[in-house]
DNA sequence: CCGGGACATGAACGATCGTTTAAAACGATC
DNA sequence: GATCGTTTTAAACGATCGTTCATGTCCCGG
């Protein structure tokens, strides 16, 4: 009994990254993932090699549809446009990115895309590379390109280690959702999270940026 | 044959704190774990009843150690002392804990403290909620206490999210670090690393603190 | 010297792992 | 409708998994 083609192996797929980001790689067996997608054992071998083969192949779909999703809920603007924003468009934009990665990752449920990321950076695969550039690079370049209009004292590298404190609070309360949750003793986070901390998170970048701007400037101890 | 008494328990805990962090649960093998302590493959069970008792009787061992660890390194100030500190002392005070922290996570070689720690917020176990009251819980009290010093003005709500950009930078270095390698290109980081970033994050948090708490009282739009 | 509790050991258990095999079933082509 | 490459299938492979068991060795109080 053969299906529509390639049928097979978009349900391996499926329920493969559902699975993997789950359970994590040595977490998941083929067998799971075969009776997940309700098709034989054998086809994931035969339509992807091995598992780890299938692993990889998880993380490749993902990683595009990542930034494919993102760009979705965010405001677009094309690189070389930043240039010409004021102040406010650009506070504006910034905070739609941090929203926008806020709203992919702790969405209910959890994020499939966050979770394998996550297990990606944790126990970094063959993948790594395309994680860092399909993924990691362009958002860290839009990035570099906003905060450098927005305080062009800083130099670049200095930029870099902003970055850190911009994107670190996102991949933090999605690593530590649980234990988070656990602590405030709520069931999930509240429906306006997103908005609400990507909001603060926001702000509190902006201090923080014109603090090292000023810094920089020589202006304060 | 029979060694000092209790041992052949403590080389097996030794090297599964390695495997473990290293590896994950799900990617260690109990004879893995037996044959780096050179012991009889039997004897983890001998000891701790199952593969999963030994992992639960690592996490504890280890979030036990990572508040010790922290206080060693940084300044020690119990938290009734905190509201008698000076302005100054305060921002010695926070820049001390997150360089610690810092130090603790991304020291070489990579902390085996923070991989386990890493592992059990991305799959959590019967032992998060140790990890939460033994180490997660005082952590985040203790820099409350000395952020409601800094900025009085703001609220417990907006403090704890305020926290999430202070803690989530090195969360973030510690994670992403062969990603943030990859991507600059780079070996390892240098040495100074926690140092230059920890007094980095640190004034990016004072200036995210003051902004939030300007909101706070109104001054700012 | 003896008995018993604590621990170590090699061997084996059944279950499950990823993968392979050979044959059956299929759709497309002539 | 016969043929061919593609896909699906049940069954089995050897390896490895966590765990158990029976036996052996050791130390210690009597």
């Amino acid at each position: 009994m053969s299906r529509v083609p390639q049928e097979t192996r978009a349900r391996l797929l499926d329920a493969a990254v559902e699975l993997f980001a789950e359970q994590g790689f040595h977490g998941t067996s083929v067998r799971d993932i075969a009776l997940r997608a309700d098709v034989n054992v054998a086809s994931a071998n035969y339509h992807f090699g091995s598992k780890e083969d299938l692993y990889l192949e998880v993380l490749r779909s993902q990683f595009a549809a990542i930034r494919a999703r993102l760009s979705e809920r965010r405001a677009k603007v094309p690189v070389e446009e930043i240039a010409g924003l004021d102040r406010d468009e650009l506070v504006a934009l910034l905070r739609s990115r941090i929203t926008a990665m806020l709203e992919l990752f702790v969405g209910h449920p959890p994020s499939r895309h966050a979770r394998l990321m996550l297990r990606e950076m944790l126990d970094p695969s063959a993948a790594l590379p395309v994680a860092v550039d399909e993924f990691m690079r362009p958002e860290i370049e839009q990035s570099k390109a906003i905060l450098s209009r927005l305080e062009p004292d800083i130099d670049d590298e200095t930029l870099e280690q902003c970055l850190f404190s911009m994107m670190g609070p996102v991949i933090y309360v999605t690593l530590a959702r649980p234990a988070l949750l656990l602590m405030s003793g709520r069931e999930e986070y509240p429906a306006d999270f997103a908005e609400q901390v990507g909001r603060r998170m926001t702000e509190f970048s902006l201090g923080g940026l014109a603090r090292i701007a000023r810094i920089a400037r020589g202006e304060d101890a």
